[in-house]
DNA sequence: CATGAATGAGTGTTCATTCAT
DNA sequence: TATGAATGAACACTCATTCAT
């Protein structure tokens, strides 16, 4: 009789300890050994679960983005329009340790898609599928006549979502100067002129 | 009488070829033999030139900054205040292949830097540089009355620097979506609304 | 059920694959590759049981030391005073294949200790120890009545010490001058005219 | 019309500075860059003067040797005898800076000889002539009737030059315990006994 | 004659990976 | 299933050596 082994909560409890590693001490820092003992195992065990090291990190990097669109709906909630935008945007921010952690890791991955085509293909996929969240409801603003008539649809999704990246990395890389106030509050000030 | 070699030469024509290849294959990716090679040399001359990896490193950075630097007041001539800002945002945005390779180089160092305290200090004063620098045309604009009264000069700036920051990575990442054209008139449109 | 190693015994193992190639070919010839290749390992096994070379380095001396003082109690068995004495001095000599591994080896942590401040300061403590050792018994020497009236302790201790390790020295050396018994009978004649 | 330099001079100047390194901080610690920089010329310089590093580190032993030897003339003079034999073990012992580093010297040659047939070869040679030179003073004792009837030439010599490396060696190891005074009384003491 | 630029083999070390238990 | 022993390639770094100038 075999142990019986959650292997689905197994492999999440590994791939939370690597996503803590990477968010905390960066990718380069992420080694299989440390990871293993973040969570517990010896290093031996990501051989069980993982077909190797990046099959590993990617699943990192995925939960990380399930973790994030899974409060997509809680933070929309009874929201539509520009306020739906906003919470959208406002809660990927890093304006607490949560969001933190999910922000240097991404900045983590993005310097390694850089450098890698298959993970740059996956992260493509991944923002698009966050693009099409907030597009969804910038049509909606601009279907209930929210928006300024002179508000182009393309031009601002854009530039709330890199406004959105600029704001998240130079919080992480200088969290005294931006606390999760200024960010919210540069945040919401671009949303507002959006509004007739 | 030596061999007659231009030390700071030699030293510049390795440090490019780090740069090349962490812009274009990350900072994971540049090892002292590779970086060597790309050069031209074997892996023993980083020994004569640089202290150590990471002093080869951190003068690829340097290189990049300076060189982004170097082009402020050519860019700048004969413009002030908004015009000016303008001008030194969207000439660091990655527009072509050379600010392409300053941005990926950029993004790697970001990522480097949250997991190696020394390295985020040089960062921090870099990125202080470059915040001083707009400052200075921003509070031109302001004193000129070139901006609309309700302008407030530190959120405008950190705004537009977000957005500088936000549309290289995103452009970098996505070089399909992002043409140059688009990301000036994005960051053109962001300064145009501080005016009155 | 894990791999089933005595991690200790391995450790052993390797400490002494470590020690012969030290006592043969000396400390400079002792690389990380030769001594796992010694051992019947590949190099990266080092990394398993030593925090880095030097540990292992210094286990090796520590482990020669450990081997000699072990002897300590069968060689002095049932014997006090000058006998005693004659029996751990004699017992260091090089007078057979293991004592000249051991003073091999024991010359090449002098030299290094020479220029290593930190283990100088080990080779010192280990030092004292086989001092008051021999110190002991000559003190039951002298408290027997067993030597002359004029026999300084200090002085008979330093001399017999220091003729002990010119004799390893030099048998090393030259090996084929100074043969085992040739070793012992200079010892002994040194003891004898302690007696009164 | 070449530049004029005396060759012998340069070569002089440069095993000198191996010489001092090696004493400081032993073999290990004397790479060519740092003889050369330490004797205040350029590592290149060596590859002019001597066959190569091992030709260096050999001339550095035999300059050392030169050095002992060259006094041994002013030190035995107008003694013979046992007064001879005192005074050129005395010569040799560790007692002052000078000393100490020949003797620190030696011991790095030591550890080497047991691993390089070749340099062990010539630590022999140049071991003999010592030997000799102490014999000589030794048979002149005898000769003259200065010894006592039951000392063996054989014996003293060897136990003689024992303690005197004994010394030497614990000397540089411990330069605390064994100041130069206490060296020679214990080096006088073991002579003395030799007398009738 | 002297320099120091350049080489490349060798070093200690790290680490993803494999696998017997 | 989980361990951790073992591997071996890759890494940064050191250094004796060569040689154009």
């Amino acid at each position: 009789m075999p142990k019986v082994v959650d292997h689905d909560e197994r492999r999440t409890e590994i791939v939370q300890a690597a996503g803590r590693l990477i968010a905390r001490h960066g990718l380069m820092a992420a080694t299989v050994r440390g990871i293993a003992a973040e969570a517990g195992y010896s290093s031996g065990v990501i051989d069980h679960y993982f077909a190797d090291k990046d099959d590993l990190l990617l699943q990192a990097l995925a939960a990380s983005h399930r973790r994030i669109s899974g409060r997509f709906d809680e933070v929309t909630r009874g929201l539509r329009g520009l306020d739906a935008v906003r919470a959208l945007l406002a809660d990927n921010l890093p304006t607490d340790a949560t969001r933190c952690d999910e922000t240097r890791l991404e900045v983590q991955f993005w310097a390694r898609s850089l450098g890698d085509e298959a993970l740059m293909a996956v992260q493509r996929q991944e923002m698009a599928g966050f693009r099409r969240q907030v597009r969804r409801h910038l049509d909606e603003a601009v279907a209930d006549g929210e928006t300024a008539a002179a508000v182009d649809a393309d031009d601002a999704l854009e530039r709330l979502l890199a406004l959105m990246d600029g704001l998240s990395v130079r919080a992480v890389l200088e969290p005294a100067r931006l606390t999760a106030e200024r960010q919210r509050a540069l945040l919401d000030e671009e949303v507002h002129r959006l509004r007739r």
